[in-house]
DNA sequence: TCCAAACGGATAAATTCGCTTCGTTTGAGG
DNA sequence: CCTCAAACGAAGCGAATTTATCCGTTTGGA
């Protein structure tokens, strides 16, 4: 069996404090965020992050995969919902919370890998199911689109004003901030109720997303093995 | 008399170009968008930046008092509406759709002049009136205050997929984008309208916002005459 | 008590940025 | 058709960042 973990513990604490740093400097500073800034805020030193990632663009895979896995999450439990709307609001609350506009920025800047597309289309289809279900429930306007809804989830997860205190550390003005995004949710929410007058314009085709995810300039590159 | 301008015709419009130019840019590329890409955009060689601003801060400065001017300009044209409604909606989209979220990065990071200060309580004063006749009409839902559709329009100015599309130059798709971000916008309105449950929480204090223009570090910079 | 595994931070190498300097082009007055 | 000041574009400079590596130190199970 032999010496093979003598400090395995805080390696895996460092792992996830990593990817939890990522997500907050990249949803702060952009998609130009710096590693070192990454490695700073998980309180790790520098080489940590690159014992685990070959580069930053492969942390940043990472972090997009395990996103991926979130919204999947995310979704299953609101299809789990009885209520077909209290399951798409809490669907869509979920995925605001949790994104915090990161990967909206990163769109683009790395490359694609195959595992990403396919939890992408994964995520889609329920996604579909999610709002499908609601459209026959008759909760859900009859034409709002799950592309809409997936639009408005990216507008309302980047917070300009939220990310500018946390840039400031106004640590005692970001519940408020929090409070006030809670709002505008809230808002936008409503107005995805029935009873509305017909939106203007055809719906957008779902390929504007998707082609986001699908587009692999090169050949996927795989993570290594971990755990 | 005598030789005043040789060229002055060609410096006007490459200081409209640069305006432009550095508002698209900030828009994609976010704070730290740098003067060169801005000149590259606008066309027009470095030197002609610097021949009219004194450092990227004053440009910066010149950019937003512009956009404050833009946003008192749609509040007045807005007041002027006879439906009340239709003003309040129209001064959303129109606010949406020029400031295209290059502000809102720019937040905390130049020096803010006293006459920017002054616009922007002036731009405050008009929306507030705006929304004050909205309400008295009972055409906009009575729980939303000025700045609950301030941080909607903060929210909505910015868009992911539009910028991750511009940097990459797909012209082929913005077009699809913008059509999808009006649908957003349109969803967002109807939920300000009458007729919907209470939002939960309470009302973001004024405060918020305004903290981010009266702010002011030193001395008031002030821009050098010009025309 | 070992010693492999994991650590942190200084550091190398390359890039980027704000801004200046300089030689060239332009176009109205004479 | 010259003249020449005003405006121009772009190469270049030093300072500051950024990615990634190297290496001496710490840790904790066998």
């Amino acid at each position: 069996m032999a010496r093979k973990a003598p400090r395995h513990a805080e390696a895996e604490r460092n792992d996830h404090a990593l990817l939890e740093a990522a997500k907050k400097v990249l949803a702060v500073d952009g998609a130009h965020a710096s590693v070192a800034t990454i490695a700073a805020r998980a309180g790790v030193g520098i080489a940590s992050l690159y014992r685990r990632y070959r580069s930053k663009d492969e942390l940043f895979q990472h972090l997009c995969a395990l996103s991926l896995d979130q919204w999947i999450r995310a979704a299953e439990r609101g299809l789990q919902h009885d209520d077909p709307w209290e399951g798409l609001a809490h669907y869509i609350d979920a995925c605001i919370e949790f994104s915090g506009g990161a990967l909206g920025p990163l769109a683009g800047t790395i490359a694609v890998t195959d595992e990403m597309a396919a939890k992408f289309t994964r995520s889609e289809e329920l996604m579909r199911d999610l709002v499908a279900r609601a459209h026959a429930a008759g909760v859900l306007r009859p034409d709002a689109t799950a592309m809409d809804i997936s639009l408005l989830i990216e507008q309302l997860g980047k917070s300009p004003l939220i990310e500018q205190l946390d840039r400031q550390d106004r640590t005692d003005l970001i519940d408020a901030a929090r409070n006030a995004r809670k709002r505008t949710i809230a808002i936008a929410l409503d107005g995805l109720r029935p009873g509305h007058p017909q939106l203007s314009g055809t719906a957008p085709s779902p390929a504007l997303l998707a082609e986001r995810w699908e587009h692999a300039p090169r050949g996927s590159t795989r993570l290594p093995e971990r755990s």
